[in-house]
DNA sequence: AATGAATGAGGGTTCATTCAT
DNA sequence: AATGAATGAACCCTCATTCAT
């Protein structure tokens, strides 16, 4: 699981933060400028320190977040044994966690596509593509490697990819189970899906 | 599948079906009333002879599809063969034709549970909990009866319901594929999520 | 005391007290049509049969009132003794007698002045000054014939025209003391501000 | 006489000066937040920098003077001779020529407490009575002493109060009489009213 | 790096009034 | 005599943003 580095001055991260919580609660319009200051101790003028605009912010938030997803999941099936079956379920299993591991930003990412304007909203539509083709890769080589049955298999990825995104619309931290667990449950429910011919071992 | 039936004025049908688009288009919090208004063809002090605010018009676009999605399921499962395969892939199939049927409801519900104030939203909650409650029914019953080998019925009962009420987040009517056979494809993969025993024949 | 009758429709008549309530505790511009319709049992529409507009229906109230002050001021002096110390009694009595009979009228009266349209305002402020100088010509007669001591008539008679409209600021009904007895004490306190000679017997 | 010292910045100066004008003239309800804007050559969004809503407005204006009121009649008892009826000329001359120094915010304060949200107006109307407390005590004292004849002296205390403070809704400078001449005279209006046995020198 | 002041535009909502029925 | 629907204007207030300091 990669780190999540700051790379901003402590005034903007504070700033970046403030805003993350704040969109996650009320939505990007329902989030004024100040009350991101509010929240983050500051006036609203200092937000334009950092950020052109409040769009400018929230472009920050989605964007960094859709390039951590991909890199999660590329890393996830590189370092996976070389078998379909096993890149699905790793990358299933990697995406659940890095969605569990930061519910706050996937929600937010998840649910404010809308607010973008048009040129970012394209740009985070690339971003959203480029993921679920990685999906869409493994589980086509599947297919035709006659590991996975189902017939349909753009329908079977885009269900598992929207299955694992949306644990963060629901997961809790310190519920009953652990998000590791949830993780191999959605690996294996994945594998499922694509009617696969053999599980794979969970940790 | 019901009709939507108006019980309505059309005055305040007219504005409920604007409301509702730009709801759909830009967020409850980034639709103002005067944007309802100019899109109905009427004034902002119309909305409120029909509405006490913006939030009860939330209310009634919300209250009214969750309404509908737990007769329509009800309907389904009562209606099909008094067997858990039968009744999961049918409860499935007709979640994703009623939310397909109106993808504009749809995505509007299930993005905008935020917006909705406090007492609006516990109970939007219950009446969702109340339609998930319907489909762990039948999972668990599949359990019990050993035709359904999932360890983790909960997870797989929910994450059926999620990936069905998804259909209308990429559904674009005119598509490849037509509603039915979508519900179908989602009717059959819910039963592989499941790791059911043996499938059903699609209508 | 003279009657208050109602001359209105009965429609009408429950209008113009539900406005008088408004207004009393709200204010005319604190109050709307909306109010006053519901306070009265009916729809804003129904005001409009009656009359012309808002301000018309305040005027109705102050008017009358007016009319109805002079007139009971008019009749204590001609009915009193015909002389200065009995007349001034008599009128400041029946003055406070007649605002804390009616102490909402009153209050709305003496309040909302302001928000008359400036020519039924010009009205009102005839209406005053022609009660003002029935108190004036009694106090100047009263120094003519040296029965009043004080060298100021002009605001010594302003001033018992302010002290006993302002009972209706204050008075309660079911106070300590009787409107009568408030009234006997007013009318004392009329002839010390403009230094009588001599006192009169109350009733 | 205490000087009106701005202790605002002259923004908010300007603001509060231009609502105090706009609530004279139009009344607290009838006076529009752009109304005040407008005045005072800002904009309506220039008000919400330095008070939280028009009520507050209303209250820092009705709060400031009330305060000052009570401190002015304090130090003209404070330094009257310690004698009843020295101290209730010195009450009452001084409390008219406080309120006809300010014609405009004395009446505002007059006239608008019903505009006061309810909390506010509590506060309001401790004030006043705090005010009238002084009064009263000093005809208290005068009774007690046989100095003041009056068998009713809270009625006289509040008359004399009353009558005092409507001089503002009159009184119009450049007019015959200078406010020191009229303050004289109610004061002696006011030993009149309270049957003093003896005058009192005016300046 | 940070902020208090300021503003034009627009937020949700209510207004007095009209009119067809 | 009475009302439900409708409307344009105005309500109080908040918005994202700028700028001098």
């Amino acid at each position: 699981m990669p780190q999540r580095q700051p790379q901003h001055s402590v005034g903007q991260e504070s700033i970046f933060q403030a805003a993350l919580t704040c969109f996650y609660r009320h939505g990007y319009d329902g989030t004024s400028v100040r009350d991101i200051a509010k929240a983050s101790g500051t006036t609203p003028a200092a937000m334009y320190h950092y950020y052109a605009s409040k769009q400018d912010l929230l472009m920050d938030i989605i964007g960094r977040f859709m390039e951590q997803s991909i890199e999660v999941t590329r890393v996830a099936i590189d370092e996976a044994k070389d078998e379909p079956p096993a890149q699905l379920f790793a990358a299933a299993r990697s995406h659940v966690l890095w969605n569990a591991s930061d519910v706050v930003s996937s929600f937010v990412v998840n649910s404010e596509i809308r607010s973008l304007e048009p040129d970012n909203r394209h740009h985070n539509i690339a971003q959203r593509d480029k993921l679920q083709r990685m999906f869409d890769a493994v589980v086509a080589r599947g297919v035709e490697e006659g590991v996975f049955m189902t017939p349909w298999p753009r329908e079977a990825s885009r269900a598992v990819v929207t299955m694992c995104t949306a644990v963060a619309t629901w997961y809790k931290s310190g519920g009953e189970l652990s998000p590791e667990e949830i993780a191999d449950r959605y690996g294996a429910m994945a594998l499922s899906l694509v009617g696969s011919t053999l599980g794979v071992a969970s940790s």
